[in-house]
DNA sequence: GTTAATGCAAACGGTTTGCAGGGGT
DNA sequence: ACCCCTGCAAACCGTTTGCATTAAC
């Protein structure tokens, strides 16, 4: 059980959650938690297995799923289901949104505080209780904006 | 071929987006353009499948999945992937958004036109060419909320 | 040692595809 | 008559599940 790549504090809390959370914190979960805070892109379960395949090369694709299952209800990750394209995984639990380029598929985390801070119109209050907001904001990205008018 | 609960308008200018896309209308066609138009409620293509079982019982599924993908091609419908659950299809075009309840799943459209004309900051715009955006309220709808409060 | 998690394989559900026959233009 | 569209079946892909083995506590 090895930790490199993950200081101290994250390794600690993790035991902690889980500790808390009365599950165990096997070799694969660890390598899965590592997996996930290591990089900003939204792997896929599939993605996130993987690039852990050459670490843990008997590591089974449904212990990704399950693990990650188990994060997303424990708030560690959060799921996210955009596009209707196969879930993606976000590490990053700050209030954000979604920018979603067309062309390339990449998905970037965007913010804009004002926006959440905005007030729902009274007509809208009528639905029901809104618990929460989510911003696709769809287009293309500079990298691809670029490529397009070559 | 039949018209019933079909005004000869939204006909003439479904024979007519056919003619300019050089497709056919055909029967199934027109049935699932009706089914399309005549509820609100944002069925998936098993749904309109099973709609329509009645009305022509030898339609296959996957006709009416080729049909939706045209239809939302021309224009005629939009494809909508919430929640990464199965893609349903809209018939109102109008600019609107979504409300989905968490509880029994019903998703509503709703309309803020004042986000809608918001301008964004000036530190997204520097992602890319945004084209639209997408907003999702999630939270419980007034039917589940009087539920839950029994 | 006890219990839960893993790996394997098979099932699953929604969606897509190849093909031959049938219907619209 | 021509060709596109349909219906059928099978494949597909991401995800989930049942079960025996393995590993964490």
């Amino acid at each position: 059980m090895t930790t490199e790549n993950l200081d101290k504090e994250q390794y600690d809390n993790l035991k902690k959650i889980c500790h808390e959370a009365g599950i165990k914190l096997t070799h694969q979960r660890l390598e899965i938690f590592k997996e996930a805070m290591r990089t900003r892109d939204h792997p896929s379960a599939e993605t996130i297995y993987k690039r852990l395949q050459a670490k843990l090369p008997t590591i089974a694709i449904d212990t990704v799923y399950r693990t990650l299952a188990t994060y997303d209800e424990l708030g560690v990750v959060k799921k996210l289901h955009l596009m209707g394209e196969r879930a993606v995984f976000d590490a990053n639990l700050d209030r954000h949104h979604h920018f979603v380029c067309t062309r390339c598929k990449k998905i970037e985390d965007i913010y804009w505080p004002d926006f959440d801070d905005t007030i729902l119109p009274d007509k809208l209050k009528s639905i029901g209780q809104i618990k929460s907001r989510h911003l696709e904001l769809h287009g293309l990205c500079a990298h691809c904006l670029q490529a397009a008018d070559k």
